[in-house]
DNA sequence: TTCAACATGTAATAAGTTACATGATTCT
DNA sequence: AGAATCATGTAACTTATTACATGTTGAA
């Protein structure tokens, strides 16, 4: 749709390189953006190409050069335009909410233990995302930083993200639990 | 990814057009998986030349006649084997988080105005399915039905949707009220 | 020396989006 | 007569995914 964006947004916080940039995608900025990191080198090499961020070769001694990239002017004016232009319904795609949906026919054994899996990483996400409010926040409790701190965007897109996997983690669990307490016989003797 | 399994799971609910299908997916569906109206019609096409779905030509006096289609036991066969390969990551993309993200070099008034638009399509959603979790549970209470009833999954989906559509309301309304509340005077004074 | 992390790409394929196209039927 | 809803597609284009490919540096 428009990794372009998203790309441009999280540059607004530093300098990154597509190695950095990939990380911080994957981790952080999923809960609103998904890309591999091979769209990442890409994106970027087409937005250094029209302008919209500069790069610059970084050598390091200790390990392999990197390149950097920063946003433009051109790179600002554009995300001001995007802000400006109606946003388009949200686009979600998740394969385990298809597998829950069709659990009654399917195997809910498998169904299950994908549900605690998830389950484990939503955990580890929030926790993420708790220590990446209290680093942006530093002394200040969250009322305050948000009435004063400098930039709020990423701590409420942070917010959001700590809530969404708090939320996934609670239902995961939930549904785990129904679907074992209603399938426990086939679950200990497979095939019933 | 896979639209394939999302339209296979919908179908195990019944018989369905390509035309209601689309309903579905822009309504209840569009919460674990996005899809547009003609993506679904040549899916319909696709699945029924591999045998996955069995399409029925209905006769309409009232109105335009139409095709609609249900699950074959291949169909069947084909989720429980999705059912069983790891679910992969959920993928999100929302316009809206990248631009709150940027807000802080951006359009504050514009991205205030589009929380706003949301949080009033979130409110309708999150009427939408409790509506829907009330017609599934019929007479029962929640958890006599959860433990009871014929089909959990839809059911369980529908729970997600519902919170999450919950969690956008707050999350919506928070952020719009912080970014009014901090650029009040741009949004007063027009290029402040 | 082998593993993990750092670092960056390309190419083929699959999937999704947008624009275009058509037509029936009911209601106002 | 015109609008809204029902109904179904195709074609061009843009994006995203998967597989492949390569190389450095530090740590075990």
């Amino acid at each position: 749709m428009a990794l372009r964006h998203a790309v441009l947004a999280v540059l607004l916080s530093g300098e990154f390189s597509g190695y950095q940039l990939a990380k911080v995608f994957d981790t952080g900025v999923a809960n609103f953006w998904y890309a591999a990191p091979q769209q990442l080198y890409v994106e970027l090499a087409k937005l250094e190409r029209t302008g919209l961020v500069d790069g610059r070769l970084v050598i390091q001694l200790d390990r392999p050069n990197k390149r950097v990239y920063t946003v433009t002017e051109a790179g600002v004016a554009e995300l001001v335009r995007f802000a400006e232009v109606e946003a388009k319904p949200a686009v979600i795609r998740d394969d385990l909410l298809v597998k829950v949906h069709a659990v009654d026919r399917t195997d809910a054994r498998a169904v299950v233990a994908q549900l605690e899996d998830r389950a484990v990483q939503a955990a580890a996400k929030v926790e993420l995302f708790d220590g990446t409010l209290q680093t942006l926040r530093g002394d200040l409790d969250e009322d305050a930083f948000l009435a004063t701190g400098e930039r709020i965007g990423p701590y409420l897109t942070c917010l959001r993200g700590k809530r969404f996997e708090q939320e996934n983690l609670d239902w995961c669990r939930r549904g785990a639990d129904l679907i074992r307490a209603r399938w426990g016989a086939e679950m200990r003797d497979p095939g019933a």
